[in-house]
DNA sequence: ATTGCAATGTTATAACATAACATATATATA
DNA sequence: TATATATATGTTATGTTATAACATTGCAAT
């Protein structure tokens, strides 16, 4: 109960944060980009486009389409709200939209669970290497694929 | 004409690589596997399953199918021969085999030549940031989209 | 009020990948 | 050498992921 207490009012956390940032910036945060972005942190592993599609559908109970979910992704994802795991075709929530928008992610094969990672000195590692290679970066994907502590465990 | 020469000589080097190492690890090197890494190398750039396809179906002028692209794909992933490049679904040889299965990758967006490219210490970091989530690598997809030098030139 | 633009709806299809089962080919063993 | 077994390939069908193209809606600016 206490965890439920503390996802929701991450969730509307994150939420209240990405409509603060649209506000400041003037970016429409429609209704269906916030459905979506909400089923995506709810679901709090990485969902696929065509699961967010299946959600929309029950819940508004209307005839909803891939362009209308590809559409918002898009959105979130240029605006840094939302991340594609390139790996496993599917989408995860950021948990810092305002700070930055590359990440780095350790990806749990069993459980599906995945972390955030942050680490400056691999963001460094990453940058030092394009720099000599003569390499002006746009986009990164670093994704680990591996087990994590509790999955490796068992 | 130097190189053309070059290349050639470069392919058939990268194959009598393969066909060693098969050779060493009783693997059968069979002839769609062959026919399938020769397109993949002549290529020189990320090339995409169903090209792949496209050229098989040129050579011999049979009909071909997806899985017989991709079950020698899948092949030649597993041992090391190939790489696939999971944020634009295309796949490149391998410039050492022998070395390490583990690559990371510089890719140009706009004359799509990328690079390979094996800093042990982005390696090492990469390492840390695991241990240091207590998670167990199994596989990890690096790759740095942007401009290469001639192309951030222009 | 009308024009223009951003967002969404809708239909269709493109692009990427695999399941499932049949057949062939190689290899090991009696 | 015949037979069993495993490995690789052929073939059909379909699953999954993503986008093109055009119609419609709704809001904002003049």
């Amino acid at each position: 109960m206490n965890f439920k207490l503390k996802s929701y009012s991450k969730l509307k956390a994150s939420i209240l944060e990405v409509e603060e940032i649209c506000k400041l910036n003037n970016l429409s945060f429609t209704e269906i980009r916030k459905q979506v972005f909400e089923i995506i942190l709810k679901k709090n592993k990485p969902i696929k486009a065509y699961e967010i599609l299946d959600e929309i559908r029950n819940i508004t109970n209307k005839p909803s389409h891939p362009p209308t979910v590809y559409r918002a992704i898009d959105f979130l994802i240029e605006n840094g709200f939302v991340h594609k795991l390139n790996s496993i075709n599917s989408y995860v929530g950021c948990f810092h939209p305002n700070i930055h928008k590359e990440c780095y992610f350790l990806i749990c094969k069993t459980c599906n669970l995945y972390q955030e990672c942050c680490d400056d000195s691999l963001k460094d590692r990453i940058l030092k290497t394009a720099v000599h290679n003569n390499f002006v970066i746009s986009n990164t994907t670093l994704e680990i694929e591996g087990l994590c502590l509790d999955c490796s465990q068992k």
